[in-house]
DNA sequence: CGGTTCTTCTACGTGTCGTAGAAGACTACT
DNA sequence: AGTAGTCTTCTACGACACGTAGAAGAACCG
Protein backbone atom coordinates (compact mmCIF):
# COMPACT_ATOMS: atom_id res chain seq x y z
CA UNK A 1 0.00 0.00 0.00
CA UNK A 2 1.28 3.60 1.05
CA UNK A 3 3.49 2.47 3.75
CA UNK A 4 6.80 3.46 4.26
CA UNK A 5 9.64 1.46 6.57
CA UNK A 6 11.21 3.66 9.05
CA UNK A 7 14.30 4.46 7.03
CA UNK A 8 12.32 5.72 3.93
CA UNK A 9 9.64 7.71 6.37
CA UNK A 10 13.03 9.34 7.60
CA UNK A 11 13.91 10.54 5.01
CA UNK A 12 11.21 11.02 3.49
CA UNK A 13 10.45 13.56 6.87
CA UNK A 14 13.84 15.06 5.75
CA UNK A 15 12.73 15.75 2.15
CA UNK A 16 9.32 17.04 2.95
CA UNK A 17 11.37 19.31 5.48
CA UNK A 18 13.89 20.55 3.03
CA UNK A 19 13.49 23.88 0.83
CA UNK A 20 15.56 22.94 -1.90
CA UNK A 21 16.28 19.28 -3.46
CA UNK A 22 18.95 17.24 -1.21
CA UNK A 23 21.77 15.38 -1.89
CA UNK A 24 22.58 11.61 -0.90
CA UNK A 25 25.05 12.80 0.84
CA UNK A 26 23.50 15.74 2.69
CA UNK A 27 20.66 13.57 3.70
CA UNK A 28 23.01 11.01 5.30
CA UNK A 29 24.56 13.64 7.33
CA UNK A 30 21.10 15.29 8.46
CA UNK A 31 20.62 11.44 9.23
CA UNK A 32 23.67 11.98 11.79
CA UNK A 33 22.24 15.10 13.30
CA UNK A 34 22.19 14.75 16.90
CA UNK A 35 18.55 16.16 16.20
CA UNK A 36 17.79 13.64 14.44
CA UNK A 37 17.13 10.04 16.85
CA UNK A 38 20.11 8.04 17.73
CA UNK A 39 23.46 9.12 15.93
CA UNK A 40 24.35 6.44 13.63
CA UNK A 41 26.35 6.61 10.50
CA UNK A 42 24.97 4.73 7.34
CA UNK A 43 26.35 4.13 3.85
CA UNK A 44 25.58 6.28 1.57
CA UNK A 45 24.76 3.51 -0.82
CA UNK A 46 22.16 2.51 1.93
CA UNK A 47 20.79 6.43 1.83
CA UNK A 48 20.83 5.99 -2.02
CA UNK A 49 18.92 2.28 -2.25
CA UNK A 50 16.08 3.69 -0.61
CA UNK A 51 15.97 6.68 -2.23
CA UNK A 52 15.76 4.66 -5.90
CA UNK A 53 13.05 2.84 -3.92
CA UNK A 54 11.08 5.87 -2.55
CA UNK A 55 11.37 6.81 -6.67
CA UNK A 56 10.25 4.05 -7.84
CA UNK A 57 7.25 4.08 -5.21
CA UNK A 58 6.55 7.44 -6.93
CA UNK A 59 7.22 9.31 -3.40
CA UNK A 60 10.31 10.84 -4.89
CA UNK A 61 12.08 12.35 -7.94
CA UNK A 62 15.18 13.36 -8.88
CA UNK A 63 17.11 15.88 -10.59
CA UNK A 64 19.59 13.58 -13.05
CA UNK A 65 20.94 16.67 -14.62
CA UNK A 66 22.80 18.14 -11.72
CA UNK A 67 26.00 15.94 -10.74
CA UNK A 68 25.09 14.97 -7.27
CA UNK A 69 21.46 14.50 -8.20
CA UNK A 70 18.58 16.62 -6.34
CA UNK A 71 16.46 14.50 -4.58
CA UNK A 72 13.15 16.23 -3.66
CA UNK A 73 9.55 14.62 -2.88
CA UNK A 74 7.22 14.66 -5.14
CA UNK A 75 3.94 15.64 -2.51
CA UNK A 76 4.02 17.39 0.34
CA UNK A 77 3.58 16.11 3.64
CA UNK A 78 0.18 17.20 4.53
CA UNK A 79 -0.81 15.60 0.39
CA UNK A 80 0.48 12.72 1.38
CA UNK A 81 -0.55 11.99 4.40
CA UNK A 82 -3.85 13.23 3.62
CA UNK A 83 -4.15 11.15 0.60
CA UNK A 84 -3.44 8.08 3.17
CA UNK A 85 -6.18 9.54 5.37
CA UNK A 86 -8.36 8.57 2.30
CA UNK A 87 -6.85 5.27 1.23
CA UNK A 88 -7.68 4.54 4.69
CA UNK A 89 -11.04 5.78 4.91
CA UNK A 90 -11.64 4.03 0.96
CA UNK A 91 -11.48 0.82 2.90
CA UNK A 92 -14.38 0.71 4.79
CA UNK A 93 -17.91 0.07 3.80
CA UNK A 94 -19.40 2.36 6.28
CA UNK A 95 -17.87 5.52 5.45
CA UNK A 96 -20.37 7.85 7.91
CA UNK A 97 -20.12 6.01 10.78
CA UNK A 98 -16.10 5.86 10.24
CA UNK A 99 -16.33 9.77 9.86
CA UNK A 100 -18.45 9.90 12.79
CA UNK A 101 -15.84 7.91 14.91
CA UNK A 102 -13.36 9.40 13.46
CA UNK A 103 -15.27 13.12 14.52
CA UNK A 104 -15.53 11.76 17.48
CA UNK A 105 -12.42 11.12 18.44
CA UNK A 106 -10.63 14.75 17.75
CA UNK A 107 -10.05 17.77 19.92
CA UNK A 108 -12.54 20.51 20.35
CA UNK A 109 -9.37 23.22 18.55
CA UNK A 110 -9.16 20.35 15.69
CA UNK A 111 -13.36 20.47 15.13
CA UNK A 112 -13.30 24.24 15.20
CA UNK A 113 -11.03 24.16 12.82
CA UNK A 114 -12.55 21.11 10.38
CA UNK A 115 -15.89 23.29 10.81
CA UNK A 116 -14.01 26.74 9.42
CA UNK A 117 -12.23 24.36 6.67
CA UNK A 118 -15.84 22.63 5.81
CA UNK A 119 -17.45 26.02 5.68
CA UNK A 120 -14.73 27.90 3.36
CA UNK A 121 -15.31 24.89 0.87
CA UNK A 122 -19.21 24.94 0.77
CA UNK A 123 -20.82 27.52 2.55
CA UNK A 124 -24.26 27.31 3.59
CA UNK A 125 -26.12 24.06 3.75
CA UNK A 126 -29.31 23.50 2.00
CA UNK B 1 1.60 -0.83 12.58
CA UNK B 2 -1.93 -1.28 12.48
CA UNK B 3 -2.24 -2.63 8.89
CA UNK B 4 -3.11 -6.07 7.76
CA UNK B 5 -2.17 -8.41 5.16
CA UNK B 6 -5.09 -9.45 2.65
CA UNK B 7 -6.13 -12.61 4.06
CA UNK B 8 -5.98 -10.81 7.91
CA UNK B 9 -8.25 -8.09 6.43
CA UNK B 10 -10.67 -10.42 4.82
CA UNK B 11 -10.95 -12.59 8.23
CA UNK B 12 -11.56 -9.05 9.61
CA UNK B 13 -14.05 -8.36 7.00
CA UNK B 14 -16.09 -10.93 7.86
CA UNK B 15 -15.73 -10.95 11.61
CA UNK B 16 -17.02 -7.19 11.41
CA UNK B 17 -19.96 -8.25 9.03
CA UNK B 18 -20.91 -11.05 11.88
CA UNK B 19 -23.67 -10.70 14.18
CA UNK B 20 -22.34 -13.14 16.50
CA UNK B 21 -19.11 -14.78 17.08
CA UNK B 22 -17.83 -17.41 13.78
CA UNK B 23 -15.64 -20.86 14.13
CA UNK B 24 -12.81 -21.00 11.97
CA UNK B 25 -14.68 -23.18 9.82
CA UNK B 26 -17.47 -21.20 9.08
CA UNK B 27 -15.14 -18.15 8.00
CA UNK B 28 -13.23 -20.97 5.65
CA UNK B 29 -16.88 -21.62 4.37
CA UNK B 30 -17.70 -17.48 4.24
CA UNK B 31 -14.42 -17.55 1.60
CA UNK B 32 -15.30 -19.79 -0.41
CA UNK B 33 -18.69 -18.57 -0.71
CA UNK B 34 -18.69 -17.04 -4.43
CA UNK B 35 -19.58 -13.91 -2.71
CA UNK B 36 -15.78 -13.17 -1.76
CA UNK B 37 -13.19 -12.76 -4.37
CA UNK B 38 -12.08 -15.52 -6.04
CA UNK B 39 -12.87 -19.04 -4.49
CA UNK B 40 -10.20 -20.95 -3.46
CA UNK B 41 -9.78 -23.83 -0.79
CA UNK B 42 -7.81 -22.68 2.31
CA UNK B 43 -6.33 -24.93 4.67
CA UNK B 44 -8.88 -24.84 8.19
CA UNK B 45 -4.90 -24.59 9.94
CA UNK B 46 -4.32 -21.78 7.81
CA UNK B 47 -7.92 -19.64 9.13
CA UNK B 48 -6.47 -20.44 12.68
CA UNK B 49 -3.03 -19.50 12.31
CA UNK B 50 -4.17 -15.92 11.05
CA UNK B 51 -7.24 -15.98 13.23
CA UNK B 52 -4.19 -16.05 16.13
CA UNK B 53 -1.88 -14.28 14.74
CA UNK B 54 -5.21 -10.94 14.76
CA UNK B 55 -5.83 -12.33 18.28
CA UNK B 56 -2.02 -11.22 19.30
CA UNK B 57 -2.54 -8.43 17.26
CA UNK B 58 -5.57 -7.49 19.23
CA UNK B 59 -7.87 -7.41 16.67
CA UNK B 60 -9.56 -10.72 17.45
CA UNK B 61 -11.15 -12.43 20.94
CA UNK B 62 -11.89 -16.06 21.22
CA UNK B 63 -14.06 -17.76 23.23
CA UNK B 64 -12.16 -20.84 24.88
CA UNK B 65 -14.97 -22.07 26.57
CA UNK B 66 -17.04 -23.07 23.94
CA UNK B 67 -15.46 -25.88 21.57
CA UNK B 68 -15.26 -25.38 18.48
CA UNK B 69 -13.91 -21.80 19.52
CA UNK B 70 -16.05 -18.76 19.13
CA UNK B 71 -14.34 -15.76 16.93
CA UNK B 72 -15.21 -12.01 17.48
CA UNK B 73 -13.58 -8.76 16.05
CA UNK B 74 -12.81 -6.57 19.38
CA UNK B 75 -13.82 -3.58 17.83
CA UNK B 76 -16.19 -2.50 15.01
CA UNK B 77 -15.16 -2.14 11.55
CA UNK B 78 -15.74 1.88 12.00
CA UNK B 79 -14.10 2.05 14.81
CA UNK B 80 -11.08 0.15 13.76
CA UNK B 81 -10.87 2.21 10.75
CA UNK B 82 -11.56 5.83 12.52
CA UNK B 83 -8.57 4.81 15.04
CA UNK B 84 -6.14 4.30 11.62
CA UNK B 85 -6.95 7.49 10.44
CA UNK B 86 -6.01 9.44 13.37
CA UNK B 87 -2.86 7.18 13.45
CA UNK B 88 -1.84 8.00 10.11
CA UNK B 89 -3.24 11.86 10.89
CA UNK B 90 -0.38 11.80 14.00
CA UNK B 91 2.42 10.91 11.58
CA UNK B 92 2.28 14.23 10.03
CA UNK B 93 3.20 17.59 12.46
CA UNK B 94 1.20 20.01 10.17
CA UNK B 95 -1.93 18.80 11.35
CA UNK B 96 -4.43 21.37 10.39
CA UNK B 97 -2.59 21.44 6.84
CA UNK B 98 -2.99 17.69 6.66
CA UNK B 99 -6.68 18.26 7.93
CA UNK B 100 -7.17 21.02 5.04
CA UNK B 101 -6.16 18.92 2.38
CA UNK B 102 -8.34 16.13 3.54
CA UNK B 103 -11.57 18.25 3.79
CA UNK B 104 -10.55 19.79 0.23
CA UNK B 105 -10.43 16.09 -0.79
CA UNK B 106 -14.10 14.94 0.64
CA UNK B 107 -17.51 14.48 -1.85
CA UNK B 108 -20.05 17.69 -1.00
CA UNK B 109 -22.43 15.01 0.35
CA UNK B 110 -20.00 14.00 2.54
CA UNK B 111 -18.54 17.38 3.15
CA UNK B 112 -22.26 17.95 4.82
CA UNK B 113 -22.10 15.12 6.84
CA UNK B 114 -18.89 16.44 8.79
CA UNK B 115 -20.72 19.70 9.39
CA UNK B 116 -23.83 18.19 11.29
CA UNK B 117 -21.42 15.34 12.58
CA UNK B 118 -18.80 18.45 14.01
CA UNK B 119 -22.06 20.45 14.69
CA UNK B 120 -23.88 17.55 16.87
CA UNK B 121 -20.34 17.35 19.05
CA UNK B 122 -19.77 20.71 19.80
CA UNK B 123 -23.09 23.10 18.73
CA UNK B 124 -21.99 26.51 18.32
CA UNK B 125 -18.94 28.37 17.31
CA UNK B 126 -17.21 30.87 19.52
C1' DC C 1 -12.50 -46.32 24.55
C1' DG C 2 -12.01 -45.01 19.71
C1' DG C 3 -12.97 -42.14 15.92
C1' DT C 4 -13.74 -37.52 14.65
C1' DT C 5 -12.95 -32.80 15.15
C1' DC C 6 -10.51 -28.85 16.76
C1' DT C 7 -6.28 -26.55 18.23
C1' DT C 8 -1.40 -25.84 18.71
C1' DC C 9 3.27 -26.12 17.11
C1' DT C 10 6.38 -25.82 13.67
C1' DA C 11 7.87 -24.65 9.19
C1' DC C 12 8.61 -22.88 4.58
C1' DG C 13 8.25 -19.60 0.53
C1' DT C 14 7.71 -14.88 -0.83
C1' DG C 15 7.97 -9.97 -0.47
C1' DT C 16 9.53 -5.82 1.78
C1' DC C 17 12.96 -3.27 4.03
C1' DG C 18 17.47 -1.99 6.29
C1' DT C 19 21.98 -2.47 5.14
C1' DA C 20 26.01 -2.19 2.34
C1' DG C 21 30.03 -3.88 -0.91
C1' DA C 22 31.79 -3.98 -5.70
C1' DA C 23 31.96 -2.20 -9.89
C1' DG C 24 30.90 1.14 -13.27
C1' DA C 25 30.01 6.20 -14.65
C1' DC C 26 31.07 10.85 -14.15
C1' DT C 27 33.77 15.12 -12.61
C1' DA C 28 37.56 17.83 -11.78
C1' DC C 29 42.17 19.08 -11.56
C1' DT C 30 46.51 19.21 -13.37
C1' DA D 1 43.74 13.80 -21.78
C1' DG D 2 44.85 11.08 -17.61
C1' DT D 3 44.17 9.98 -13.04
C1' DA D 4 42.14 10.46 -8.51
C1' DG D 5 38.11 11.15 -6.22
C1' DT D 6 33.07 11.13 -6.07
C1' DC D 7 28.53 9.51 -7.20
C1' DT D 8 25.41 5.95 -8.91
C1' DT D 9 23.92 1.40 -10.11
C1' DC D 10 23.84 -3.49 -9.42
C1' DT D 11 23.69 -7.16 -6.55
C1' DA D 12 23.11 -9.29 -2.23
C1' DC D 13 21.98 -10.73 2.37
C1' DG D 14 19.65 -10.94 6.90
C1' DA D 15 15.36 -9.93 9.38
C1' DC D 16 10.60 -9.76 9.65
C1' DA D 17 5.66 -10.13 8.26
C1' DC D 18 2.39 -12.86 6.11
C1' DG D 19 0.10 -16.68 3.37
C1' DT D 20 0.09 -21.31 3.59
C1' DA D 21 -0.27 -25.80 5.62
C1' DG D 22 1.30 -30.52 7.75
C1' DA D 23 1.96 -33.18 12.02
C1' DA D 24 0.91 -33.98 16.42
C1' DG D 25 -1.61 -33.30 20.54
C1' DA D 26 -6.20 -32.22 23.04
C1' DA D 27 -11.03 -32.52 23.47
C1' DC D 28 -15.56 -34.26 22.41
C1' DC D 29 -19.29 -37.63 21.06
C1' DG D 30 -21.16 -41.82 20.99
Amino acid sequence: MGSLGVLERLLMDLLWSAERPLTANELRDALLDPANSGTKPLAITTVLTVLSRLENKGFVTRDRDIRPHGYSAVSTRAEHTAELMHEVLGTTSDRTATLARFIGNVSPQEARTLRELLASIGPSSE
